[in-house]
DNA sequence: ATAAAAATAAGAATAATTCTTATTTTGCTA
DNA sequence: TAGCAAAATAAGAATTATTCTTATTTTTAT
């Protein structure tokens, strides 16, 4: 897990393991609901600084701010998701559809380095959309 | 503009008209920022309430939320968007490079509707890669 | 002109996130 | 193993974007 001079500690790592162990894409704060019964002084803001330092690390990514809070994903590798408008659950699309051969047109059309991609699909899920 | 029984009012439409006079993909600090000086008794919030209203009725769109605020573009046909992580700037690419081929593959993955799509890139832009 | 409905200003309230500081933990070194 | 400096944390204060509330103003139909 550590790529620089970080020590290693418990709560960092229960962090990464929540994180890798789900689909949910999960926020700051459902991360430390998981967690605060497990470790019981945990406090938010270990949880907002070290998911923070994970994605700066890479070893985890935004898939952006759904209702108000940022949603995290572990898996990496560039993928769709759809998200709900109305229950904002994220789901991860299986399909292959990726703008990984696209970065040098935006590169040329911007002249500037792409690093990422964001590709999302939002409406109803299964749920909401049968009431 | 109207579509609905709205009434019809200056700020409103100053606030939409902001909108569509620019490719800023403004926020509503941003859009009051520049309205102020012409209405010096706009609030905040009735720009952050015409925006939503704008959402809601498809007159403009949300390209996702940058450095923690939401960003809009008036431009509403599916189109990616670059955004650069250090200045936060929000970029219109021109390619053609869309998503709508696929909703139905979506909707089959998930069970569900799937209505609108976002894609964007993200990076250093041209100034930010050059220092 | 009038009156009801809708829009607004102002600022309070809320909620997500970041920051600060005192304390604790970690990992090195003797 | 004990001691120590660096890093991590808890707790809660501070910040910031956004929403909400209420009294007032504007709009529009009559």
């Amino acid at each position: 897990m550590n790529t620089h001079c970080m020590k290693h500690s418990k709560k960092r790592e229960a962090i990464l393991e929540a994180m890798r162990s789900t689909t949910e894409h999960p926020s700051a704060e459902w991360i430390y609901s998981r967690l605060k019964p497990v470790y019981p002084d945990l406090s938010l803001g270990t949880v907002y600084r070290n998911l923070s330092l994970f994605k700066e690390m890479g070893e985890i990514i935004s898939v952006g701010n759904v209702n108000g809070q940022e949603r995290f994903d572990a898996n990496v590798r560039p993928h769709p998701h759809f998200v709900c408008t109305c229950c904002h659950k994220v789901i991860d699309l299986p399909m292959n559809f990726s703008a990984a051969d696209r970065y040098a047109d935006v590169e040329k059309a911007i002249g500037g380095v792409v690093t990422s991609e964001c590709i999302s699909f939002s409406g109803l899920c299964k749920d909401c959309a049968n009431q």
